[in-house]
DNA sequence: GATGAATGAGAATTCATTCAT
DNA sequence: GATGAATGAATTCTCATTCAT
């Protein structure tokens, strides 16, 4: 006897597929042309009808915020696994880079930041998962004395919030340029004592 | 019967002052809304009708870019204050809180970044200068021995660019934070000797 | 192989039922969410899918007469009952009040009058025979001397319709008001030897 | 020196045009139509773009209300020359037979009745005016022995709105039957010893 | 020259109805 | 037979840009 694992009945095979369809379409395009993207365009992409889409996401902003969602799942899977490994600096290292990497593959996600999209319970769970994880990872690494002890779980936030958009704003052809930002910067956060 | 040259027959005394006003109401509309502001907005603020912008600005882009034009001009002008000081660094370290003050001042300038609107040759050339400038504070820092031998104008660019993306999201509860952010990333490009 | 006459096939029982249950839920629907709901409403009420409501009522009007031709019926049901008792002016009154009754509580049946759902030949065949019993019932009250001679089936009708429709306005604040006006009404069709 | 009657500076000439034209197209496709009749239809009428309207009406229930208001104003404009005249009750009877015949050839304006566009403080102003007005004659009526004592303004509100619903029932070809009906009803509100 | 009126080209959203499973 | 997924055709509203005065 098998328990559906969803609340609600599964989807028909063929609106799975479309579903799926919608929110591949969604990612791409919302990640190219940023938050005013439209949802024909996103509809034209999927193969489908601009309805098809509205019935399953009421609004533009529940596509948006599916999209964004997962990019943030994402994020936080990653920084569970950095919680899982011995050395926390270097777990907060591999998850701002990660970070950064989606960050600048999709435009999308930046710009949602700040908007109403990002005050959704869903979105705002995770934010709250993703800064306790970064708390931790944080005070692990203030233990191993690779972190400064004045500097919070917000500094970290801003820090990555600010090479992701320098990254951004960098040209497709150095588009890595942005890791020795980083460098930099965690540098910075190290006691001085630490530091290369 | 000549025709006069367009572009440099002077503009009658009204139409001279409408277009100040065009550009004041632009710069503080644009500042507030961003990108997204109307042109009747702007039109509505500076006490003229919209048909007298388009005379001036043939595109909402045009006037869009005078605005650009204007902070950036704006911040060259500094760059080149930083130039005759003798202090190349604190020149360097001025000239970048100052600029970020003035993005986080204003939306629109943050958000054209990257559009079409900054592909125009003024912006281009406003921009070369700005980087002319900063080869220049960066080379005698250098030679005083206050930067890193690899650090280049584009770093300077990028991380200007970074701190501020950050100062503009930490808005408006922690107001300064982004001082931090900047000695943390000025710390990190001097040579390892120089740390403070 | 026959065809069996497909008006007539009776429909299986589950069938049956749902029928049952669609007709259900529209009368509760458009009572009241008036002729604006969708038929999206009426099949979640109904515990059915669109598609089986399509089945059974090709056009979302069809739904609607459905619904309005039992309420109409249960009018001439009434009418009926009133024939059957002695006292005509005493029927009608009661005939009239139930009606209003009925009015009030069903967006949908004021909604639909005078549109285009209200010419189907099943809806004028009830409406005749309502004509025809308050024809009767009138002609009965008059040779009774309760009512004056000029006054017209039409007229009743017209009446019933005129105090309903201000039934309507009054709810839910003064609900049980519009008595007082087919006091006033059905007082006005008495022979002035006959007033109160 | 003369004063302009209006706040705003006067429209252009054209634009007073166009504003007139999109007002009598509206009254007219909102009398045909009800109100669920569509803005670009107005516009087509008025030969206009439908932005030229949701210029001038921001919004669909703007111009609507536009339609209503003035439709009131007739009646109230009717109640104050009722108010002037020596005959109350005359003036009443006057009063309400022009008030349904407008009803009656404006679909738009039964239907606006208990909607948001009705709360509006201009219409609202316009109502408690006019039922102001009915209070009076009302009162004048009653000192004249020619309504009986008990009936109350909103009986006159309903009953109008009752006769002028039945009226808009009644197929064009017994259009003016509704008169009797509001004889019916008038000679209702008379003191028993003034009946006819 | 200046103005504000007019508009075409969208944009999000809705819903009766058809279709594939 | 039943279902819910898909959609075309509307509908309200917006805005950069052009035009008549």
């Amino acid at each position: 006897m098998t328990t559906p694992r969803l609340e609600e009945r599964p989807l028909r095979a063929d609106a799975q597929r479309n579903l799926a369809r919608i929110l591949d379409a969604a990612r791409e395009v919302f990640a190219e042309e940023g938050i005013e993207a439209t949802v024909a365009e996103v509809a034209e992409r999927a193969g489908v009808g601009t309805a098809t889409i509205f019935r399953r996401f009421p609004t533009k902003d529940d596509l948006l915020a599916a999209v964004v969602e997962q990019r943030l799942e994402d994020i936080v899977q990653k920084g569970r696994e950095a919680l899982a490994g011995k050395n926390a600096m270097k777990g907060l290292d591999r998850l701002m880079r990660w970070g950064i990497e989606s960050y600048v593959r999709d435009r999308c996600f930046c710009e949602s930041t700040g908007t109403a999209v990002f005050d959704r319970p869903n979105l705002q769970e995770l934010k709250a998962e993703l800064d306790a994880i970064i708390q931790e990872l944080l005070a692990r690494a203030k233990k191993a004395g690779d972190v400064r002890r004045d500097v919070t779980a917000t500094d970290i936030s801003m820090l990555f919030f600010a090479v992701a958009s320098a990254a951004l704003k960098l040209e497709p052809a150095h588009r890595d340029a942005w890791h020795r930002y980083l460098d930099i910067v965690l540098d910075g956060l190290r006691p001085a004592a630490a530091r290369r």
